[in-house]
RNA sequence: GGGCAAGUAGCCAAGUGGCCAACGGCAACAGACUGUAAAUCUGUCCUCUUCGGAGUUCGGUGGUUCGAAUCCAUCCUUGCCCA
């Protein structure tokens, strides 16, 4: 199976340019993506086109990681109904070094590979480039009729919040990083998600216009989940690649929690298992889908590739102790299951004010797991708070040493899912 | 530069002198049900609160009024039309 039959079967390509499959059967192929330094860490919706990358390098390809340190100066209209704030310059170049560090992980660099991946930042060659020959050389080639016609132009122009000369210029400015690489680095491919497409077909274009050179390109559709809600977002907001900002546990815990339309067609997009295996686990799931094989299979394989053996492991553990039983009173937990519980939040909390008792509202504001009094009032009235998985049912209820597991430990659940564990000394 | 229209909570969007912390929808959070799903139903959803209330909001500023999201002036932003 080629590398389009292999990516088509899994639901990954959207669009794609005429001739691209020929392309890639022909030789090796050069295939950039380019990954905007919006943050410091990329999100899981930087996933798909770093796994577009993997592919192309398995395949035999060349693939080419471009980091925006230039485009994100910009901004992308793409998908935006409004004007986007501008990033500091400071900012981008910090950003840029955390979606770099990043990227290295997943792609092999090996120079003794002649299809070892490559990292470039497109400031390193816009910041040489001056207006005046920018307009000259890049402008001249493509007509404002054709870039209006785009659709990230079209929406904007169309609807009330307008759109400035900056995001206006945005497709010339990635239309010209293809442009270059396709010069500098013989790369004739690029990839990205679909609201990419426009921005992408002008980098085709520029190519053809100035060089009569063919390039080449396709998409992937957007990621969606069943119930029409946005893909990758939590009650705690994004989630991220860094481990720092989501756990691994966290991260495991997301896709766990896929619904399971989402788990068959996630499989496939985030995971390089076999179409086989993945017929197997979606049939297995069938006959028994309160096991859940396809999300835990799901949850392993990505947390795996972003994280690690070891990190999967930990979050796996994390997860029995706190989800295998969960009627088990917690004062089953070990010390060295509640020390060892990664991922889950923790905080600590004065042994003296528990001694002499303290009473439930104030103890979850002061332990910040409520950021107000109010909110955990609230939270405890509507029954979704439980301490030691006992659902407090009073907003009087004291906390008081008996209370303690081990002599030294609360633990705390927001809802079913948000746990917190208090060492109290 | 001239004319017209618009700017309301995370988003969409009602309200056009007091009954307005502001209808409704979406998103979000929680509860029930379940499989740590989905769908459904219920509650919460500006901030704080001793749950009685208190404080800050309707692009900015200044004004009229006992009282303004609502009226006036001015400025800013955006769209459309004309130049």
């Amino acid at each position: 199976m080629n590398l389009i039959e292999e990516l088509q079967w899994r639901g990954m390509i959207q669009d794609i340019m005429p001739g691209t499959e020929e392309q890639l059967n022909k030789e090796m192929t050069t295939g950039y993506i380019g990954f905007d330094p919006t943050a410091e860490s990329l999100h899981i919706g930087s996933l798909v086109p770093i796994l577009f990358l993997v592919h192309l390098q398995k395949a035999g390809h060349k693939p080419i990681a471009l980091v925006g340190g230039a485009t994100g100066m910009v901004g992308d209209p793409s998908g935006k109904s409004e004007e986007r704030n501008l990033l500091s310059e400071e900012v981008l170049r910090k950003n840029e070094q955390g979606v770099k560090r990043q990227l290295m992980q997943f792609l092999d660099f090996d120079p003794s590979q002649k299809n070892c991946a490559e990292l470039v930042n497109n400031y390193d060659w816009f910041k040489e480039i001056k207006f005046l020959d920018f307009i000259r050389d890049v402008g001249k080639h493509i007509t404002v009729n054709y870039m209006m016609a785009k659709d990230s132009v079209k929406k904007r122009i169309e609807g009330d919040a307008g759109m400035s000369f900056t995001e206006f210029s945005y497709q010339l400015v990635q239309g010209y990083d293809f442009f270059w690489l396709n010069q500098n680095k013989n790369c004739k491919l690029q990839m990205g998600g679909s609201d990419q497409w426009g921005n992408i077909v002008t980098g085709t274009e520029l190519i053809r216009r100035k060089t009569g050179n063919e390039a080449f390109a396709f998409t992937c559709p957007l990621i969606t989940k069943a119930d029409g809600n946005k893909f990758g977002k939590t009650e705690r907001g994004n989630i991220w690649l860094d481990g720092s900002r989501t756990s691994p546990f966290q991260f495991y815990q997301f896709w766990l929690n896929a619904s399971d339309d989402d788990a068959e067609k996630w499989i496939r997009i985030f995971t390089f298992l076999s179409r086989d295996a993945i017929h197997m686990l979606i049939h297995e799931h069938k006959t028994d889908p309160s096991a859940r094989v396809l999300q835990k299979t799901l949850a392993q394989e990505i947390t795996t590739f972003v994280h690690g053996k070891k990190e999967y492991e930990k979050a796996i553990a994390t997860t029995e102790k706190l989800f295998a039983n969960q009627n088990a009173p917690a004062d089953s937990l070990s010390i060295e299951d509640l020390e060892g519980m990664e991922g889950v939040i923790k905080s600590s909390f004065d042994l003296s004010r528990i001694s002499q008792g303290i009473d439930i509202i104030n103890f979850l504001a002061e332990t910040k797991i409520f950021s107000s009094k109010g909110e955990a009032r609230k939270m405890i009235q509507g029954g979704g708070v439980s301490i030691n998985r006992r659902k407090v049912d009073s907003e009087k209820m004291e906390i008081g040493t008996s209370l303690l597991l081990h002599g030294k430990y609360l633990l705390v659940q927001k809802g079913k899912k948000n746990y917190y564990l208090v060492n109290v000394n």
